[in-house]
RNA sequence: AGGCACGUAGCUCAGGGGGAGAGCGCCAUCCUGACGCGGUGGAUGUCCAGGGUUCAAAUCCCUGCGUGCCUACCA
């Protein structure tokens, strides 16, 4: 122990380094299940095992670890969960394009060993961004570290998936639903994208049977009248009335096809006609419900055109389509072309466009869940923050349409129902069956699909604590504290939690939701690697630190707004990791003689400077709790900024270098001593959530209590007196210096050149003995301050002192303040600087008149207001009757 | 098409009924013994527009314009 010394400079690498080895080493991160401490749980998002580091990682895990740090050092049993998502399609991608490298594709491997090569990749690379997570210095208690394909994990979803199945909340069936001709699964409606495209609108004539004419249908899709089984108009469309129940040829297929009446269809738009393709289209599919009929399925799984598709056949959809116009042309069907933009959805993780398909899939049958899902927020058992977005789950959960859970990819948790060959009896069951139950064949074959990544994740926060066990770790922290995640997975994930946690476990899955926005660059764009704006989180921590980088982070996070990085900003913090580095290395310096076992000092000891700074240290304490408490991330960042650069260094170190300076054993400067050494001491801990590396090191340096400041209390606002009549009497002190140096700024006068200056104040500010405060005893005990940072050579104070000749004149509340010039005074500067202040004055007094002067004013604003108000105009008056007797005074000095 | 945000200094933004703020940038100045990644001082605003509520509006309400996002998707 004892006190070190710091370097010239502050090297993050190094500090990184060995401080997260120290923390992992001492075991600090590491969480108690069943601690008499108060709980504090975060599960993190698990991020994709395929994933590398991006902003958007960076800013969700550096939120969620200064959360983590902050309670843990407030006396929390503090437990960060980690882990990582299997992330199916995405997985199965990486895997299959290094196959293909290989000339390879995964049929030609087999199901079996294709799952164990992705094993094999996820062991040698799944651990990436884990590695990368700690760069940021998250506090994460590796030792529980989940992944979402665990065999517990596993597990918990088989379980869950039986319930539901047994609640009659899980079933089977063929329905459309959007089909990627790519991955070849299908894919949730959230998975779908939709995208602006440019396309054409094509008008065909269907004529009738009967002879008797045509009618006229429009499709942006013409390919997909090969699968048309109706035409249908609103049944109260005059021009169709007597058409209803006629039959049309389909051109190209000669089918002949009904025309049906259905509410669905809007007379005004086109012809008020529509073809019914049940198999290519959600609302066409819910048409032939209602009316029975027939579903042709023209494509197969890659979009091509199947044995339905008559001469078609074979040809991907895009041709066909091309083909088709062709030929309708050809054959006269064809009406207007128009140019038509409209949407076109698209698979999210390979952007193929979605081609709805009719398939036997499994859904979640959700809206019972949904329901308890949003009454668990009305009721505030769990808190969504920022508010707005409560709106936003609430609209989604009432309007939720059911789940599809199956996917038709290798890589994922394989549905848990057996088909038995013998008697076609299904098993829904969460152990592996041997035999079936009904005609105890032992040939049964398991679902090939698997399940929505989103399934498991949607268990997260309970599957990683044990469940189904009722493990000591569940017990302790289930229901979590607080989710930090991003608004882009509030439906995704957020949601879907909440009504898996509340199925399950009877009880929200976390208390409160904190939605953080997507960081965008500097422009306010989305990230992109296309568009070569994104920032590398990795390459910010090279080049700035990881403190600089993750107080940036926090900074910017203002509740609601997006995040807009640029490296400059970055930059910025690191020269203010600078500033706290050189005003360490300045304290250091100046406690070499100050004792280790901490001396006693009494509070009547301390000065001035002292007692206010720790004053505004209490304010600064209070800022920053609340601010972390509240998830307002950028008002503690930026209270704690304010705090250290404008007040302790900018002027508490200013004010006590004299006394540091002098090196006799005076009270006075074992007070400052004992001030330096706690304020910095306590700034430290306030700055740990944001910047541990930093902090860390001059804890080691200079507190060293024999452990990690991330283990030491934070502090608290009673440790520090609250002293209101410390503010107000160093706010005039430093009010009084800074107008002295604001005068000598615009009068150019040298910075080095000492300068003469006397204060007069008003009759009455002097008399002591009261409490009251009074100006003319706080500037005299202020003296010397204003001497040394004013850099004056004289300074008299007095009351009613007559005005020199050949003086600059300044005020200060109801203080003259004059600096005197040696020589000829620049007349003209002076006159015009004295202007300007008065201009400014006056333009303030004629509000406040203005407000005095109304009737209603004095009637209806509060009694404090009117009060604040009628001191205001005082103080301004006084003010403008100085500055005019100044104005004077150098008119008579030039005539 | 609905919904939610946002529009404040050159830039990026905070604030959110009674005196327009910060950071960066800019100008001037200082080689002061922690820091030039610094100090000191300075300039800059129809707080998007219009209307309303109020004694009082940048702040609350309405309308419009602009921007971003979310949800849905009508062939």
């Amino acid at each position: 122990m004892g006190r070190g010394q710091l370097s010239k400079a502050f090297e993050p690498q190094a500090a990184e380094r060995n401080w997260y080895q120290y923390w992992m080493d001492n075991n600090f991160f590491h969480a108690i299940d069943g601690s008499a401490k108060p709980q504090f749980s975060i599960v993190i998002p698990p991020p994709n095992v395929t994933g590398i580091l991006h902003m958007g990682h960076a800013l969700n895990n550096v939120l969620q670890d200064i959360m983590i740090r902050f309670k843990r050092m407030q006396g929390y049993n503090s437990m960060w969960m980690p882990g990582t998502d299997h992330a199916g399609i995405a997985t199965q991608n990486v895997v299959e394009q290094e196959l293909a490298r290989e000339g390879l594709t995964r049929h030609d491997l087999g199901r079996e060993k294709f799952i164990e090569r992705v094993w094999e990749w996820k062991e040698k690379y799944g651990g990436v961004i884990t590695n990368q997570l700690k760069r940021l210095g998250c506090s994460c208690d590796w030792e529980r570290e989940r992944f979402t394909m665990d065999a517990g994990l596993s597990q918990a979803v088989r379980e869950v998936f039986v319930r539901l199945y047994n609640d009659g909340l899980i079933y089977q069936g063929d329905y459309i639903v959007n089909w990627c001709p790519r991955c070849h699964t299908a894919i949730s409606d959230l998975e779908v994208e939709f995208k602006e495209e440019a396309g054409h609108m094509w008008d065909i004539r269907y004529p009738y049977v009967d002879g008797s004419g045509e009618i006229v249908v429009a499709t942006t899709r013409p390919e997909t009248m090969l699968g048309d089984t109706a035409v249908a108009v609103n049944p109260d469309d005059p021009r169709y009335k007597d058409k209803i129940g006629k039959m049309v040829l389909l051109p190209l297929v000669n089918r002949e096809i009904p025309v049906i009446a259905d509410d669905y269809v809007t007379m005004d738009f086109g012809s008020g006609a529509v073809k019914i393709t049940p198999s290519c289209d959600p609302a066409d599919f819910a048409m032939a419900g209602r009316h029975n009929l027939e579903i042709i399925k023209i494509m197969d799984g890659s979009a091509v055109i199947n044995e339905n598709g008559g001469v078609y056949q074979g040809q991907d959809r895009f041709e066909c389509r091309e083909n088709v116009v062709k030929d309708l042309e050809k054959g006269g069907f064809l009406g207007t072309i128009t140019p038509y933009t409209h949407n076109v959805g698209q698979c999210y993780r390979c952007k193929t466009t979605i081609e709805p398909a009719v398939s036997k899939q499994w859904f979640v049958k959700v809206a019972p869940l949904a329901k308890a899902a949003t009454a668990a927020v009305i009721k505030g058992k769990t808190r969504i923050i920022p508010p707005m977005w409560e709106a936003t789950y609430f609209e989604w959960m009432t309007n939720i349409r059911d789940w599809c859970i199956s996917r038709q990819i290798w890589w994922g948790h394989r549905i848990p129902v057996w088909y038995c060959d013998g008697c076609g009896n299904m098993i829904v069951a969460s152990q592996d069956p041997d035999h079936c139950p009904t005609c105890k064949g032992s040939e049964l074959r398991q679902e090939e699909d698997v399940l929505d990544t989103w399934f498991s994740s949607a268990l997260w926060p309970f599957s990683t604590l044990g469940w189904p066990e009722q493990t000591p770790a569940l017990k302790t922290f289930y229901p979590t504290s607080l989710l930090i995640t991003g608004f882009d997975i509030l439906f995704f994930w957020v949601a879907r939690m909440m009504m898996m946690g509340l199925y399950t476990m009877k009880e929200v899955p976390f208390r409160d939701v904190y939605l953080h926005a997507l960081v965008r660059d500097e422009h306010g764009d989305k990230m992109s690697k296309s568009k070569g704006n994104s920032i590398d989180p990795l390459q910010m921590i090279d080049k700035f630190g990881t403190d600089a980088f993750r107080f940036t982070l926090a900074a910017f996070t203002a509740q609601g707004r997006d995040v807009r990085m640029s490296e400059e900003r970055i930059e910025g913090y690191k020269f203010f990791v600078n500033k706290i580095w050189n005003a360490t290395r300045f304290a250091v310096m100046n406690l070499e003689d100050y004792p280790e076992a901490e001396p006693k000092v009494s509070r009547a000891d301390k000065s001035l400077p002292d007692r206010w700074i720790e004053s505004r240290l209490r304010h600064t304490i209070r800022d920053v709790v609340s601010g972390f408490n509240e998830y307002r991330f950028n008002e503690a960042t930026g209270s704690i900024y304010q705090f250290i650069w404008h007040e302790f260094c900018d002027w508490y170190l200013e004010l006590v270098k004299p006394v540091l300076y002098g090196k006799d054993a005076t009270t006075g400067r074992l007070a400052a001593q004992h001030t330096l050494y706690g304020i910095l001491k306590a700034t430290m801990k306030l700055l740990h959530p944001t910047m541990p590396y930093l902090t860390e090191e001059i804890w080691q340096t200079i507190f060293n209590d024999g452990t990690s400041i991330m283990v030491s209390p934070f502090p608290t606002e009673d440790e520090y007196v609250d002293d209101p009549r410390a503010e107000e009497e160093m706010g005039l002190i430093m009010e009084v210096i800074t107008r002295i140096r604001a005068i000598r700024g615009e009068m150019g006068i040298a910075p080095s050149k000492k300068l003469r200056a006397i204060i007069s104040a008003p009759e009455g500010e002097k008399e002591k003995g009261g409490t009251d405060f009074k100006s003319v005893p706080c500037i005299e005990a202020g003296a010397g301050y204003i001497v040394n940072l004013a850099n004056l050579e004289e300074l008299k104070i007095g009351v009613a002192m007559e005005e020199p000749k050949g003086a600059a004149t300044g005020v200060v509340g109801n203080l003259q303040i004059f600096v005197l010039l040696e020589g000829a005074i620049d007349v003209a500067a002076e006159k015009a600087r004295l202007e300007k202040d008065r201009a400014k004055l006056e333009k303030e007094l004629a509000i406040v008149a203005r407000k005095l002067a109304n009737r209603d004013f004095l009637a209806k604003a509060a009694a404090a207001v009117v009060q604040k108000e009628e001191e205001k105009h005082k103080e301004l008056r006084e003010k403008h009757l100085l500055i005019e007797k100044a104005l004077k005074k150098l008119q008579e000095l030039a005539t």
